[in-house]
DNA sequence: AACCAGTGTTAACGTGTGTTAACCGATTTT
DNA sequence: AAAATCGGTTAACACACGTTAACACTGGTT
């Protein structure tokens, strides 16, 4: 097994250079950054699958750098390290979805739960690029969808919204939503274009019988698999 | 929405009771222990979603009782509650499954984040639950009826209030209940509109006759089976 | 420039779903 | 017994969604 990139920004250098040792232990590949800009910049380049955030940074805290993240990717999970001073109320607003935080002092025992609950949570949702849906393989980037031995292709628009209800998956996903997030506008034509979609799709998915997806009235679709 | 079902263990008094009112503030239905042995006949009674387990508790320890319960539950999620003194590779060892740990001293926010994050990822895999109603086979989330070899699709409604009859099964729903929680809100037009709802179902329930959906006027509704 | 294949939108028609209305019987109240 | 109330049932209706095909657009090829 390929070591797990982390990205782990903290600014105190003795307690920075522990943690970082410790993981690498752990089977993480561990990216150190001593300052916010540090890493959001480090971010892009890494591509890591879990990040550990220092609240209180130099040239941009830990909130900050999250908030710009989840601009380009609302699931990899965020770790705040945080110390006694933090308000309980700015803590809250950020427990929602893949964050979690962690009071100093902590125990690495302590971060390691963390880091595999969040972990694996995120594998089971998107692992890379290959996901399974029932007895289906969607490879998202390269738009094909294959069963057994034979490949169908995707189109962009299909594996756009193949993606969004995979990442939904089992819970209704709000028309609106979606027509907003793919099509810009949720109007009446981009949300007749969105059920020619969901026909395709179903189509392309006949072969599985265990999944499907079922449309809530005046709502929108739930992928069940 | 209901209320969330949670045990809650622990033996300081002043503790508990603050946690559990601090919980019952934010939808959860709490049931307070304050040893082990209590906590672990409160779980088959109560049926609770997620458990949280103080570790050091008269007559029997937290680690004790999780293991108890995971001998009759793998999924359910269980936060322990650590003091200091607690050696890390006790912990450890139950990081894993659906565990979590926080250490003492903590906060109700820090409990709120433990408890959500576990809470997301058993709902994702509990959702494929098909339940046995008689001889029928409902599939809650894929809004289908089994009986023998043929299939039933169910509406949106229809399967909703279903699955409601049946957590309450042999037992009245309250009409305003159903009415409030399905329909948002008790008035005429709403109540008549569930009566043929009723109807339906009974039509696809018919081949079994063991099951029926009685009435208890002025009430509500019983599902017998 | 003409052609073609692939993609997404629009149109047209069909089906399914949930609400409302209407009519009825059963039960309780006056 | 008459009246009022509650629920059972069926059908009519409006509207959300399903499906297919035609259409327009794009970029690439000849």
């Amino acid at each position: 097994m390929s070591k797990i990139p982390l990205l782990l920004a903290e600014d105190e250098p003795a307690l920075g250079q522990i943690v970082k040792e410790s993981l690498e232990t752990r089977d993480f590949d561990v990216t150190l950054c001593t300052d916010g800009l540090q890493a959001l910049q480090s971010y892009t380049n890494r591509n890591p699958a879990i990040i550990v955030l220092d609240v209180m940074m130099p040239k941009m805290d830990g909130f900050t750098v999250a908030k710009e993240i989840r601009k380009l990717d609302d699931t990899i999970p965020i770790i705040f390290l945080t110390a006694k001073s933090q308000t309980a109320d700015v803590v809250e607003g950020f427990s929602i979805g893949g964050n979690d935080y962690l009071k100093k002092p902590f125990s690495i025992e302590e971060l390691i739960v963390r880091i595999n609950n969040l972990l694996n949570r995120s594998l089971e949702q998107k692992n890379a690029d290959t996901l399974k849906i029932g007895e289906y393989i969607f490879e998202f980037p390269k738009q094909v969808l294959r069963f057994r031995e034979n490949t169908q292709n995707l189109t962009h628009r299909e594996a756009h919204l193949l993606f969004h209800l995979y990442k939904n998956k089992n819970q209704v996903l709000d028309r609106s939503l979606i027509l907003k997030k793919l099509w810009g506008d949720d109007d009446f034509f981009n949300g007749r274009s969105m059920d020619v979609f969901i026909t395709k799709l179903r189509k392309k998915l006949k072969e599985d019988p265990t999944i499907s997806i079922v449309n809530v009235r005046g709502f929108g679709y739930k992928l069940i698999c």
